[in-house]
DNA sequence: CTTTACGTTGACGTGAACGTAAAGTATCTC
DNA sequence: GAGATACTTTACGTTCACGTCAACGTAAAG
């Protein structure tokens, strides 16, 4: 019986308490062990140890999905990292709120556009698709010719 | 006087025949030589040569703009190439035009779950956002305290 | 006690996408 | 013909995001 079972049956009372070792979350995430120790060292997650093991907590996974999401629209791992930062230290007053504001509202600026870029390559790949499926339709699919 | 304006004394005879320099490119489109050269090397553009000086075309510039938004909806310059390739090589019978169309297709998957990435990560941005401003609304911004 | 499985910390390697000199060439201007 | 300007090639350097390898710890099972 591995390790994580025993974990669960110990540490997990309720969804919100669930803990997670590493390979849970590199296989639930499709990434590698290498992959979350660096997002530590990079300061972008940082879950407890028992000893020296990581024990993740639901909200690490759920930071973690946040960084896997922010990775696919194309944020570099310091800019998610600043991300966390200007969210975490949200917790009160804080002098920089501004800069916080002006610094994500320039975030949704950039994704917006990108939408904009995705819906102009779909159609063109669309487009694409469907004139080569025109040349399928006229001179159908030569397949294995001469075998 | 520029090089670049005697070249379109000279050549720019109407809108699809302008030609352009690598400078010409780079300011339009706010990318560097180097990188032009570079994805000259990698095979995504080959421009014409009047001596060693690079003549882009029309074509080309339309080519370097789907290279550049294609950069910016995520796709490496590996997975550009290979794309620009399937529509340069779609001139007439090809036998592997099927398999084109599941890259294709498979492009377009990817892009349209990124366009949902986008969507939730823009929601939480504007939550986030949202939130800030009201604890600004609450206790208004701490600005030079003890000065 | 040994094996097996899972985990750890360095440290160096790698592929992508350029950056950055260094040195040469072609053309226009004076 | 001597800059000045724009462009070229060659070649090594850099950053990011990990991959890979070596060596070791730790905990349960046989």
């Amino acid at each position: 019986m591995p390790d994580s079972a025993l974990h669960a049956d110990f540490h997990q009372h309720s969804a919100s308490t669930a803990t997670y070792s590493i390979t849970d979350l590199c296989g639930e995430f499709g990434v590698t062990p290498r992959a979350l120790r660096f997002y530590e060292d990079e300061g972008l997650i940082a879950p407890q140890r028992h000893g020296l093991a990581r024990i993740y907590s639901w909200r690490d996974r759920a930071r973690l999905a946040w960084i896997l999401r922010g990775k696919r629209v194309g944020f570099s791992l310091a800019e998610i990292r600043e991300m966390i930062d200007l969210y975490d230290r949200n917790d009160g007053r804080q002098a920089q709120r501004l800069m916080t504001l002006e610094k994500c509202r320039g975030r949704v600026e950039t994704l917006k556009k990108q939408k904009l870029d995705i819906d102009a390559t779909i159609d063109e790949l669309e487009r694409f698709i469907a004139m080569v499926e025109e040349a399928e339709a006229q001179s159908p699919a030569p397949r294995a010719a001469r075998g």
